[in-house]
DNA sequence: TTGTAGGCGTTATCAT
DNA sequence: ATGATAACGCCTACAA
């Protein structure tokens, strides 16, 4: 069984505080009975109970993390960056997933808020999601960082990427390698496809090309099969006179999908459309064809967004202005778009 | 900031052991004194601390998970299993990646244990990792469940897939197809590859065909850049007399990066080399061609796997018979192996 | 330099 | 039906 501090008070005949403070080095303990202590509690693999001392000191030395969907390329990298972030400040993290479920998010929050947190990094499922259980943490003092999704309501450091910036480019492009009717691909309610959206509109303006509602198709993520949602408002369209040129996708799961659905149409990509799109998969190369995208910078995003969070758990009750941060993304053009 | 049972004892007038009691629906409490309780903790948003609850209970209906990697697909559809079942069965998990190295694995564990949980779900890295860790853990009476890597020394229950099934289908499949040269590529030191390989290796022997060893190829994860290295070392065999005519790829990674360096090679496939492997990608039919694969089921895994776990957590001191268990793969042919 | 006592928030036991 | 008390493992004044 697991030895505490009063089993190394017992056996060595000194009480419990003397052993604590001997294994945290205080000063006030001689040198020769800290290393009696310290060698004792190292051969018989003492751990310190960290629930109680969490329950002492209400430190826990422990980030919880909040994930929408830990599957997806770009928040499997944001994670990858947090832990770095997190293993250079000795944090450890909790990681939780929302499953972009409202409710399994307050659980999420709940759990963790019950368990003990110092700090709560989250990437919100929509716009007010969990209002009240994140101004509760920040009432408890637990301060919160939201990463990604920047849109969010809550009055405190955001962290994401820019997508209008992103969209732009991407539309820009399209259009400088001569793609007149482009169409516009995105997820029903996600609210960074509303900048997306934005971009991708200025982008046509700045080209002098027309917007045509006809090839602006919204998915509802929801709904489980996308490939296949995907495919039934596509083909129609493909069909029609509105065909268009090129695809813009605005999300990383469509942009993928949207590549499968082609190919299995067996239209070519990009000789008949190009596309482009918002993706981080790792394996853009291994596409049907190389993947073109506007890829967000994720482990920064990750890093930067612990970063704050440690900045607000170690200045407490200093007034601090909020920033909002949008991190450039970066276009890759392979071969889908030329 | 956050109320406490003393807090809600003392508006009431009531004592701290009442209120708990009242609040855990105490059959010894009546039901006005549950009322009044109930009602003034929910209007002021009472919650347990989780954590003093823990030290008292020495509970913490918290499985911890050591997952090796979340970026991969594999082991993301495998965390999404666990999460189902744990939301079932009303655990909380709480997830930790070893990144593939045994110093953050042992961490992690470390992490856990004094943490507290009443479980432990873990993907080792090799067959002998965090043994001693694992020994402690299981001596404090907190079961392991070890997933994928059923090779692992330590005596538990085991849940992985049949890799030496999913090798030696694939390979069947690429000898009925007329294939004579299959290369083999795999990562170095990975114990899931080596029943992989038997696998292939009794493939072949069933189709009538013959090893031919400049066709394995065992690459080094731990040197980052996989797709360079697969590059360096594939790009002389294509050019030799030992030209493969199929590739079979033990793992995720590797497959997915094969097919990356063939298409920016050139290569056509499966016309030049028929490719098939290890691949559990949601993408495949978006892949440069459409991926034959085998895939594991690792989703059930995940939920099996913390099948067993809560069952040896509720069975505590009970003498069990661990199980290794293997489940079947599937074999999806596509396009990259016709 | 070391020890004692009290408490973090909860629950369990034993009174009342 | 309710309350007082002790305890979980640790930390920290303060006392010795």
């Amino acid at each position: 069984m697991r030895i505490t501090l009063k089993d190394i008070a017992k056996a060595l005949n000194l009480s419990a505080s003397t052993v604590s403070k001997a294994l945290s080095d205080s000063y006030e303990i001689s040198a020769e009975t800290k290393k009696t202590v310290k060698e004792y509690a190292a051969k018989h693999n003492f751990r310190p109970n960290k629930v109680a001392q969490n329950l002492k000191t209400g430190k826990t030395n422990t980030v919880g993390v909040v994930l929408c969907n830990i599957s997806n390329n770009f928040v499997a990298q944001l994670l990858d960056g947090i832990q770095t972030a997190s293993e250079a400040a000795n944090y450890d993290i909790i990681i939780m997933q929302s499953r972009n479920q409202e409710m399994l998010e307050k659980q999420a929050i709940e759990v963790l808020r019950m368990r003990g947190i110092d700090g709560l990094l989250l990437t919100p499922m929509a716009s007010d999601s969990s209002e009240r259980e994140l101004r509760e943490l920040q009432d408890d003092g637990i301060p919160v960082v939201l990463v990604d999704r920047t849109f969010h309501s809550l009055e405190t450091h955001k962290v994401g990427a820019n997508n209008f910036d992103g969209a732009y480019q991407a539309t820009i492009h399209l259009a400088e390698r001569g793609k007149k009717r482009i169409m516009h691909i995105t997820g029903r309610g996600l609210g960074v496809s509303k900048e997306r959206f934005k971009g991708f509109l200025a982008g046509l303006e700045d080209s002098k090309l027309k917007f045509i509602p006809e090839l602006n198709l919204e998915i509802d993520y929801a709904g489980q099969p996308i490939e296949e949602l995907i495919k039934e408002n596509l083909v129609p369209i493909l069909k029609s006179e509105a065909r268009p040129d090129a695809i813009f996708c605005a999300t990383d799961e469509i942009t993928s999908r949207t590549l499968g659905v082609l190919a299995d149409l067996e239209i070519a990509v990009p000789t008949d459309i190009a596309v482009i799109g918002f993706s981080n998969t790792p394996n853009a190369n291994a596409l049907n064809p190389a993947l073109s995208a506007v890829v967000q910078p994720a482990r920064k995003m990750g890093e930067l967004g612990f970063q704050k969070l440690t900045e607000m758990i170690n200045s407490k009750n200093k007034e601090v202005t909020f920033e909002t941060i949008a991190l450039d993304t970066e276009l890759v053009i392979r071969k889908s778009s030329l």
